[in-house]
DNA sequence: TATATTTCTAACCGATTGGTTAGTTTTAGG
DNA sequence: CCTAAAACTAACCAATCGGTTAGAAATATA
């Protein structure tokens, strides 16, 4: 009955969310955002409400991606190596990017402060238990293992993944795969 | 000859540098550090030149204090314990900070971009390295291991701390300890 | 084809950004 | 005590921030 959108949301949004990743939220400007969606500053408002709607969105967008990686993980039958496996494919995931700039999540816990939106300070502590919990749920598959020992070693991988993920950001492969290594050679 | 400063500029940097610290350089605007610091812009721009200068200057300042548990680090014969002692150490010291924030300079590392000064990525460079050359210092009092084990293993430790600046910032102490222990397990 | 509804362009909003400057106050040396 | 030099206050600057809005353009339905 009228006028149709000229573009895509999910198109836009991923676009937004590559802009968010690069830059991070504060320096990413709604100008700049403009001229990577393709689109004008009403459309933007008038489909997700607001730069923090938007922001929440590619968030999303970018978890959407890393559930692949962990949907492969708990798939697999490889217990631990499988966990060592999806460091290995986290790597290879950022650098698909073409700019190095390790996970969108970890990134923006470290940019933004105690002050910051209540909706991105859930979804960062949902994504992190999340990835935790995959952990733990392929740890917990090894039955020599009791709960306490499987809670410590998901505690210790996730912060070892908070670790590459800046890591991957300023070390070369070849520190990478070794610290991938020592990592795993202490559970 | 003339009138005298009211302020002392070691003094009006530490409290830049603990602002810079608690919220990053971009979200630190000119007004907050006037009143954080207690002294006019036109005082802070006589001083520093810019706020990027003064931003160089609280690195300095911050890098200062961490030289002081390097210094303990290596005056110490414990060792890799020692080394172990240092990272709880740096969670020590960013705690009495009363906000837990990290390391500055890997925040920093974190928060800028490819564009950014070339001056702050030098600062944050050179301090890698420092830290890194403090714990290959140590590794290599040990001659039964060859130098590249030491490389390897002092690559590895540097990535550790990274990931262990960023997880004080998000993870309670028992976990903080348990991923010590666990990345001290594996050399 | 007429109309109702939505999308879009582009100018605009007040607030805030980092940074500057004119003019006043202070103070040490002559 | 006078004066020159530095420190200070506070008003000011253009540019940019996120966000809004009036009016033109497009289009599915009647």
């Amino acid at each position: 009955m009228a006028r149709q959108k000229a573009y895509n949301e999910e198109v836009v949004v991923e676009k937004a969310m590559n802009l968010f990743w690069r830059n991070g939220f504060e320096t990413t400007s709604m100008q700049m955002l403009e001229k990577e969606m393709g689109i004008n500053k009403f459309s933007i408002y008038a489909s997700f409400g607001s730069k923090n709607g938007l922001f929440l969105e590619s968030l999303k967008c970018y978890m959407g991606k890393i559930n692949i990686l962990l949907n492969t993980l708990e798939n697999s039958d490889l217990g631990i190596a499988g966990i060592k496996k999806y460091f290995y494919d986290f790597i290879e995931f950022t650098r698909e990017t073409d700019f190095g700039k390790g996970c969108l999540v970890t990134n923006t816990a470290n940019e933004i402060n105690d002050a910051a939106d209540e909706k991105i300070k859930q979804v960062i502590g949902q994504f992190t238990g999340q990835v935790r919990e995959a952990f733990a749920s392929i740890l917990k598959r090894d039955d020599t293992k009791d709960q306490v020992l499987v809670d410590q070693q998901a505690d210790y991988l996730i912060i070892a993944m908070v670790g590459l993920s800046s890591a991957t950001r300023f070390f070369a492969q070849p520190q990478l795969d070794n610290y991938i290594e020592n990592v795993f050679k202490s559970i």
